[in-house]
DNA sequence: GCCAACGTTGGC
DNA sequence: GCCAACGTTGGC
């Protein structure tokens, strides 16, 4: 990363019936896992850190809500293999994970806090600097999104009380 | 529920 | 290595 700040941003996407910003504050801290998109993967093991920002979205296949981002969450585990994919009856196992060689990867989260409103999605992508993210990309199935400070600042500004 | 867009797989 | 078929994502 060449940002100097130190601290990168993502958007993290989750299905709410499957895992709400509200399981999260619940747990306290919890696995990222399940995560089965080589690019996505990729962000997550690579260009995460521990420390970076991310804010938990929750999209809106199955529910009744507005897809929006909801809460902010803290990078708090370095990158480790995920356990589900080696775990029969799990939704993302892989049969072609080796121990030697694991495909997928996770990391934990902490829950930080809800953001004032949960901010729709229509809403955060007439913000420039938002519209130019992937998140506001149409077709864009990219669950872990990289954005930058500018676009933070900005869903922090909107989702202000 | 619909369906467009996408990423992955697998036959060739 | 190509690309059609398939299963999944995700907004509406």
């Amino acid at each position: 990363m060449t940002q100097e700040s130190g601290v990168n941003w993502f958007i993290l996407k989750t299905e709410p019936m499957t895992f709400s910003v509200d399981d999260l504050r619940e747990v306290g801290t919890t696995p990222w896992d399940g995560v089965r998109n080589f690019e996505a993967s990729k962000i997550l093991r690579q260009h995460m850190a521990v420390g970076d920002q991310v804010f938990i979205y929750h999209s809106g296949r199955r529910s009744q809500d507005s897809p929006a981002v909801v809460g902010m969450g803290q990078v708090v585990s370095e990158a480790y293999a995920d356990p589900s994919q080696w775990q029969q009856e799990a939704p993302g196992f892989d049969p072609r994970s080796t121990l030697q060689r694991p495909r997928w990867w996770c990391r934990d989260i902490a829950y930080v806090r809800h953001l004032g409103r949960p901010i729709p999605l229509a809403e955060l992508c007439r913000m420039p600097e938002l519209a130019a993210t992937r998140l506001c990309q149409r077709g864009n199935r990219l669950s872990v999104v990289p954005i930058a400070a500018s676009a933070a600042a900005r869903i922090l500004a909107l989702g202000a009380f």
